[in-house]
DNA sequence: ATTATCTATAGATCTATAGATAATGC
DNA sequence: ATTATCTATAGATCTATAGATAATGC
């Protein structure tokens, strides 16, 4: 019953990567540790050597969901600026996206839970937003640098903003009209 | 310990009330029925005469947030046409707003929660969506009517992603300047 | 007599911990 | 010997219900 150390790295691992997807999906009240641990093949009294408690875990977690993000806009942005913009735009926009919360956006997913006073995971929220931030602004027209950052603040919240409502109104085809309508204003 | 069928009403709605405010503050799964109750003024026991479930209080609950948000939408547009589009801009991004979620914008701070399948709760936030966009929509500069139905959405998304984010990041100084931004773009 | 509200509790679930077990790694 | 994981459980909390109580409204 007791496993490798290099193997005991890797169920922690999985634990994270199980609780991204877990918090994302149910919110953090949503699933609970016994569960979150039954998920990733353990029983949950193992939980406790590994994270110092379950909001550690999500501070963890929302780390893992918001830096996949960001690896995935840096491939799309290396791919070439000027494709790059609507690449992003359109991935967000979709309803595949809008339909696998679980893998997708963290700020759409966790945003409302991490505002809820959840102090590490707000900090690891900002320093990720933050490069989110300027990654967009690089892929702007060219203007003045204030001006590009505005307007991937501006961009990024209203992908972020399209995402929870479109989600939010269920299987109502005004969830398809939303993502269409801030696509097609995005790309204008 | 009875009470007139009119306070009996009176209490009722209290519970709607409170809860439409601390559902938004902590969200539907963070917040429980006897602690709800008791924020009214009454024990837990006396819940399930008034409710079906948590769920039933839910869908009253989103619904009373969205109503009053529209009515709020509905005197600023009422007071001239030409100024209204930046008041609701205002006011919403206004870091008031962003410090009070229990008061404010039911999107912002319950539509994550309504998504994660509550059927009565999405239908009601679909409803009340269409109703916002219609007026948003006409608050846009005279245009094409599909144009001005999608920078309305696009604008609500815009307002709704902003308040998230800088309600996820803390106190840290982002979340000001997310605030900044999208305002200025929005009315620029 | 009806009914709005109360007390009390059933049964499930939650976070966290204690102590046992058994395989790894010195 | 160390330690990763397991079983078992403490103690709190959650939704929902049952039955008592007492004031309203016929």
């Amino acid at each position: 019953m007791k496993v490798s150390r290099e193997q005991a790295a890797l169920n922690r691992q999985r634990v994270v990567e199980v609780a991204s997807r877990l918090f994302r999906e149910k919110g953090y009240d949503g699933i609970g540790v016994a569960d979150l641990m039954k998920s990733a093949g353990l029983t949950h009294g193992g939980f406790y050597g590994n994270f110092a408690s379950k909001e550690d875990l999500m501070t963890e977690a929302s780390k893992l969901a918001l830096a996949t993000s960001l690896e995935n806009w840096r491939s799309k942005a290396g791919q070439g600026k000027q494709q790059a913009l609507p690449a992003i735009i359109d991935s967000y926009l979709s309803t595949r996206h809008r339909d696998a919360p679980g893998g997708g956006c963290a700020a759409a997913a966790m945003g409302v839970d991490i505002a809820r006073t959840l102090p590490g995971a707000q900090q690891e929220f900002a320093a990720a937003t933050r490069q989110q931030f300027a990654l967009l602004a690089g892929l702007m027209p060219d203007g003045e640098p204030k001006l590009q950052r505005q307007q991937a603040i501006s961009t990024f919240a209203a992908m972020v903003g399209a995402m929870v409502l479109s989600r939010a109104v269920g299987d109502d085809p005004l969830s398809d009209d939303i993502l269409a309508a801030v696509k097609a204003q995005l790309l204008a």
